[in-house]
DNA sequence: GGTATGTATGTAATATCATAACACGTCAAG
DNA sequence: CTTGACGTGTTATGATATTACATACATACC
């Protein structure tokens, strides 16, 4: 199954075999064929977690999974009723241990604003994400956020204040829904 | 009584008239004398109340007055209970309606990390806050947020997506947790 | 193999945060 | 003095998240 970045799944998948989309920041509102972002970010996670000494077992792997097929923003409660439809336990603290793990690990982000979690497209690189979510569709991309973070330290330097991490988030109008539905009515 | 920035009370006030520290971002966790940073944000906003024709009630003014006495970020609960003692409506409802209102007005903001809210320093002006939260002391100050913005803009655009609203928040230590109980254990 | 240890998972119970829906009161316009 | 808009009070419920404890699984060591 293809899986689009598109929320409404319109237009025809991107079979790109170096999948652009799901890590170019001009392109992550782009419908394309995101299967084998999924694969390959999945792949990432398993060698970095081997690397690291820790372990990608069943559930986390599951919760991975789910997210990256997700391809948006998903409730802790998505994510749990899944794995209990699949299952494995049905209490909060199966998912939100899981999603604990993948964001320590770098492999899961967490938006603060939809108090819910999606699947970082590039795990193991330096990490420092700011999300643009569309308040028309939800859909979520990750943008390169190191010119942010800069200015936000210089900002934070100047009260003497040690930042140690951040949450950017900004709401608005993915492209999709500025010519589509832009009012908020999609 | 005199607030002080300074999460422990610990310092003398500084009843400076113009009173930098609740405004100028290298003051911002310095202890200082607040009251009247408080009365004049207060004054503000219900300036600007009257001139947009909205109506600063008693369960509103009474929040913002909690808000900006307690000069650190409050759950929608804290308040409310702070309301019920004083013979106001006990319900959520009462507290949430109130702190939308104040966040609406720009007299208030709410920071998506601690499900929180925080009165505004500075009512009326430009608004684009980046909060820095103290991870030890739970300290939060508004630092200048326009050049973030800027940068945020700029990679936001790249992506065709057009930002509405950000929300910028920063967890970190705060000057007096990096010298004193830095490690988290204040 | 057997056992100790650390780590992960399963489960119950509960805490915390937030909203929907409706009733009542107040005030100003007509 | 009715009407309509707005604000408040209240009930009930929904959504999100954590604590605490029991069990299972994996690895290292003997």
């Amino acid at each position: 199954m293809a899986h689009l970045h598109d929320p409404a799944n319109a237009g025809p998948a991107n079979p790109d075999p170096a999948c652009p989309g799901c890590a170019a920041p001009d392109l992550a509102f782009a419908p394309h064929d995101h299967d084998h972002c999924a694969a390959d970010a999945l792949a990432r996670a398993e060698a970095l977690v081997a690397e690291r000494g820790a372990r990608m077992t069943p559930v986390r792997r599951r919760v991975l999974e789910i997210l990256l097929e997700a391809h948006r923003a998903l409730g802790a409660y998505d994510v749990l009723n899944r794995l209990a439809a699949e299952g494995f336990g049905n209490q909060p603290p199966v998912a939100y241990r899981a999603l604990d793990f993948l964001e320590e690990q770098g492999f899961a982000h967490r938006i603060q604003r939809l108090n819910a979690f999606t699947a970082c497209m590039h795990p193991g690189e330096a990490h420092a994400p700011a999300f643009l979510i569309c308040r028309s569709c939800n859909a979520v991309a990750e943008a390169p956020a190191a010119p942010v973070l800069a200015a936000l330290d210089r900002a934070a330097t100047g009260s003497g204040f040690a930042v140690e991490r951040a949450s950017i988030e900004a709401l608005g109008l993915c492209p999709g829904c500025q010519r589509g539905g832009a009012g908020g009515s999609a």
